[in-house]
DNA sequence: GCGGGTGATTTGTGATCACATTTACCAATG
DNA sequence: CATTGGTAAATGTGATCACAAATCACCCGC
């Protein structure tokens, strides 16, 4: 990951190459839940000053990615089994309408794009490799999502996938899938049929489904 | 505004302090869309240096409630009227939700304390008062919500009252209304009844009808 | 009157330091 | 062996400073 400036590069403020790094890392589930992380650990890593470390931590804890205890520590946030539901609850309220809104714009390139990450995905399936399923899964909502010309609602929608990055992680590390999204092609086959009551239903089964597994 | 900490007090980080503040006047409609801020004059004015200034601007920004320009300029956001627009899908997507979960669990005691905060907010209109009738009319919902144990939800609702507030300012200063919100009254009808699609096309309109105006 | 350029001021950014609190470690004691 | 006590290390917080970039104000020339 390049993480300082290089000549040349359009020189990004410390604060933000920092926030966006972690924000990945929390959103793709790198990091474990309740993983502690410190501002000085964190400006060494950067090869920053705890200034910049302090307003990026300040600004994904705001998004929820992070979490600060009343003394001041940051983790990474612990989801209760409530609020694992609740955030489920979410995404199937917010998901499938911005699956309708893309419905009339989603054409067949995007079509087909959607079937390249997925099968990225069923790739990261074969490989056992969590992260990398994560990450397509959620490129696979945000592609779509993002024909619905709908930027506010679509960050709701990604600050709730941070929020479950770490959660997400310890989830799909535990019960060693081997089957890739069988939703996905549910999701694929309305898109083509134009069938916005499937489509609905085909994302909220999906988003709804692996969350459930966790809260048993 | 108490904005030192004095003998007795909890003590909390000056940070924090400036942040609810600051966040309390954007999200009351204290401030006009696109009034500038800056590190040291927010500093001055709450008697701490730069840095918990610019950790509660970060903060405000994360969250949608301020604007950085590229240059770092601080000032609160102006909506587009799609943006509006948008942002009124939100709420009306969210909201009924959310008066759906407190539904069960409004009782006679919650009722009355709506109907009280409505007075209330009457009394502001009668008074002519742009930033109280924002006040109470947020409270209102936020008194509802509450009762619907989601908290994540909700956070997400406030968030968008966030940064609609600087805006309603602007509305609400504009159209000199002269009659108390009707709907709150469909709602609370609703509320003693138990009607629940009843209570979500009262909330729906409720939410949406005060935005429309502005996007003519 | 009006546009462009130039210097002064304002402003955000990042580093460093001092301080208070919390946490971790380790030994002594029961 | 568990528990408690104290000491040392780690950590977040806030202030201050230097610096660069952006902005503003003023003045000159047209």
């Amino acid at each position: 990951m390049l993480l300082q400036n290089r000549p040349g590069d359009t020189v990004t403020a410390a604060h933000d190459r920092l926030y966006r790094a972690l924000r990945q890392q929390v959103m793709h589930g790198e990091l474990a839940p309740g993983q502690p992380l410190t501002l000085r650990g964190l400006a060494k890593t950067f090869g920053v000053s705890m200034t910049p470390a302090r307003e990026a931590v300040r600004r994904l804890a705001a998004e929820g990615a992070l979490t600060i205890s009343s003394s001041g520590r940051v983790t990474t946030p612990e989801l209760s089994n409530e609020r694992i539901e609740e955030m489920a609850s979410i995404r199937a309220l917010l998901e499938p309408e911005l699956a309708s809104r893309a419905l009339p714009r989603a054409h067949f390139a995007l079509i087909e794009r959607l079937q390249a990450i997925n099968a990225a995905n069923a790739e990261a399936v074969a490989k056992q490799d969590a992260v990398a399923y994560i990450r397509t899964n959620l490129e696979f909502h945000r592609t779509l999502y993002l024909r619905a010309q709908a930027p506010a609602m679509l960050a709701i929608a990604e600050t709730v996938w941070l929020q479950l990055g770490p959660t997400m992680r310890a989830l799909y590390g535990r019960l060693r899938r081997n089957e890739p999204p069988q939703h996905h092609r549910m999701i694929l086959a309305a898109l083509k049929a134009g069938d916005e009551p499937g489509l609905r239903l085909a994302i909220r089964t999906d988003v709804t489904q692996g969350l459930r597994h966790l809260t048993s």
